[in-house]
DNA sequence: CCTCTCATGTAAGACGTTACATGATTCA
DNA sequence: TGAATCATGTAACGTCTTACATGAGAGG
């Protein structure tokens, strides 16, 4: 069990477990990663290309380079997992020691200090991050829709990723209320 | 409002919006952070030693030593805000453009992919992380207790952190209920 | 012609974590 | 005596973000 340590979200394992469903190339494991786990990670290729190459030297991955004849762009590189890579996998998938749950929010930091601001430009702000909640929301209905087929985890997490914008979203609207019957100190 | 920017949690402004409240030392900073925005932050000295020295330079802060008679430990170092601190703070109050909002877990993460691996060691690992949730909404409970007399915006923040937890485990115990109907693929 | 998308990658820097190092006092 | 708490700090390492660099084809 020695070696299976992560704190972080590690891309490592995430892209060993995409490779479960099928091959893939960089650039798409960005697209699956964002579209999927957005409500977890920001990713870039500057995590990714690295991270590839790594996992290459450490043969839990092979590549092989297809040329899309007749499409734009240079030939895609295609990894695979290895059965060292289903190992390793296997090893995070069960007992990998889990962190904690962290609520990044940059806004949530701002949040907790405006009593020392502006109450109407706390306001304001609220009402922006509202409209960027309920653009959210609206989004990630519909990928749920568009995966519906998936794997049961897969769904559940999805519709985990609803909930959660939809807490953020009534408190806020709830807390929008309280701030403007408040008192001024 | 040029060079207010930061993705990140930024640990500067929090402490320069603590310092809003009383004269402070790292350790106690590190505190209440600690017990204050823990569904946020893990934070620690190696976080805030180097950033109090680095505000110190940038003269948003200042400090003295005061050494605490027929207490152990070091003198502590007591750090205040300067009137550069609080308009920088004001600027970042009312103007920085705010992040995502990410929801960090590793456990999650682990979560989808637990198709790929064994059923009774998916649900063991979840009724691990359901204990864990509980305790967690239990420290939280008892805090927001503590602080209850505190300003709109903190509270309105704890009641939130609190709001999550209970969002967290209600969908994981009815995941895990989910996952035991669910056929085997 | 210009911008967008697809596709690769690197480099610098910011941010975060863990481990180490020191030392006094309190409590079991 | 040994562990825990209070209090300071540094160093090494990992992770994440941003910006840069390249280039082809598609569509307006």
């Amino acid at each position: 069990m020695k070696g299976v340590k992560d704190k972080a979200m590690s891309i490592k394992y995430t892209i060993l477990g995409l490779l479960h469903y099928r091959d893939l190339h960089g650039y798409r494991i960005k697209d699956i990663i964002e579209q999927n786990f957005n409500h977890m990670w920001t990713i870039n290729f500057g995590q990714i290309y690295p991270n590839l190459k790594k996992m290459l030297a450490e043969q839990l991955i092979t590549v092989r380079e297809v040329v899309q004849v007749g499409e734009k762009g240079p030939p895609r590189k295609l990894y695979s997992i290895t059965e060292k890579g289903r190992r390793e996998f296997n090893q995070w998938l069960s007992f990998s020691p889990d962190g904690k749950t962290l609520l990044r929010d940059p806004f949530l930091m701002r949040f907790v200090f405006f009593g020392f601001g502006d109450k109407k430009r706390a306001v304001e702000i609220i009402d922006e991050r509202v409209r960027l909640y309920r653009e959210q929301l609206k989004k990630r209905e519909m990928n749920l829709e568009r995966w519906k087929d998936n794997d049961i985890y897969v769904n559940l997490m999805a519709e985990f990723g609803i909930k959660m914008n939809k807490l953020l979203l009534e408190w806020l609207e709830e807390s929008r209320q309280k701030i403007l019957e408040s008192e001024e100190p």
